[in-house]
DNA sequence: CTCCTGTCCTGCCGGC
DNA sequence: TGCCGGCAGGACAGGA
């Protein structure tokens, strides 16, 4: 599922594809995803400059050189195809929003699920979109420490594992990397997040940006109906140490060659969490 | 305010 | 072989 890593991987590919770009046409092959798709959506883009191109949490920004601009969130399945002048286009199911540009080439916006969303923003105003409004720290800048990170946990009462799933708490995470950074860090998923330790969130702020990095270095991760935007199958070579891995010996028992423990699956807040109990406490 | 549950959507997979 | 139920999950709405 597209995380942090993963939008960071498209944003890249995007940022390269398309930016200094004029967008000739926007078509629209369906009047919502997960939203509607604003009214004035093409009106706003067609015939501006692709200026450039961030990223805050899950969010791709695109700013336009006319100071507007949109928000592109992928939700579960989510994939941006990018179509180099002279490849022609193959339209495919699912295939929603389809962005010509002057000089022939084209990007697609493909979801098959639909949790994903455009919406419009300025560059100005960004910030006070009601997503970025009261979201958490970007995970790998200096906003988020390790003391940022245990206050944020002192005033949750709910279990670790949802707690980083709160973008509010810090932004980008889904339910892939935080069970990869528990695990890392040792923390079982269970534990009440204001019961995390200061010495702990120091750990587990190190493991959040380790796991994300790492990730991201190695052209991010996903399961199988996520592709990189130029199509090359990067993501499918990641693997996890507790992510889908049930019944399995972790890494850290295999290492340790001792008492090993399985991987566990449980779930919480209706989503599956895996975790090792021997080695997460 | 926080927490919890249900909802959206399609494709895939296991069971019968 | 085909059908059906369950599951996957990011964000958000609404209720407790």
């Amino acid at each position: 599922m597209p995380e942090l890593p993963e939008v960071e991987i498209v944003r890249r590919g995007l940022e390269g594809a398309v930016r200094g770009k004029k967008i000739k046409r926007v078509q629209l092959n369906r009047p919502n995803l997960r939203f509607a798709i604003p009214d004035n959506f093409q009106q706003i883009l067609e015939g501006q400059v692709i200026d450039s191109l961030s990223r805050r949490g899950k969010y791709i920004l695109v700013f336009l050189d006319d100071g507007n601009g949109f928000v592109l969130h992928l939700g579960m399945s989510g994939v941006v195809k990018i179509i180099p002048a002279g490849d022609g286009y193959q339209p495919e199911k699912h295939d929603h929003i389809v962005m010509d540009f002057e000089d022939g080439g084209c990007v697609v916006y493909h979801d098959p699920r639909r949790f994903g969303f455009v919406d419009l923003i300025t560059r100005d105003g960004w910030a006070a979109y009601s997503s970025f409004a009261g979201m958490g720290p970007e995970p790998l800048s200096n906003a988020f420490s390790a003391e940022v990170l245990f206050e944020a946990l002192q005033r949750k009462a709910a279990p670790i594992k949802t707690a980083l799933l709160d973008q509010k708490v810090v932004a980008g995470l889904g339910n892939i990397y935080v069970c990869e950074a528990l695990f890392m860090a040792g923390i079982h998923p269970i534990r009440p997040a204001n019961k995390v330790l200061r010495e702990e969130a120091e750990v587990l702020s190190r493991c959040i940006k380790e796991v994300l990095m790492k990730a991201i270095e190695s052209g991010g991760s996903s399961l199988k109906d996520y592709y990189h935007t130029d199509g090359s199958l990067g993501y499918f070579q990641h693997s996890f140490a507790v992510y889908d891995r049930v019944g399995r010996v972790c890494p850290k028992c295999e290492v340790a060659r001792r008492e090993a423990g399985c991987v566990e699956r449980i779930v919480q807040g209706g989503r599956s969490t895996f975790f090792c109990a021997f080695q997460q406490k």
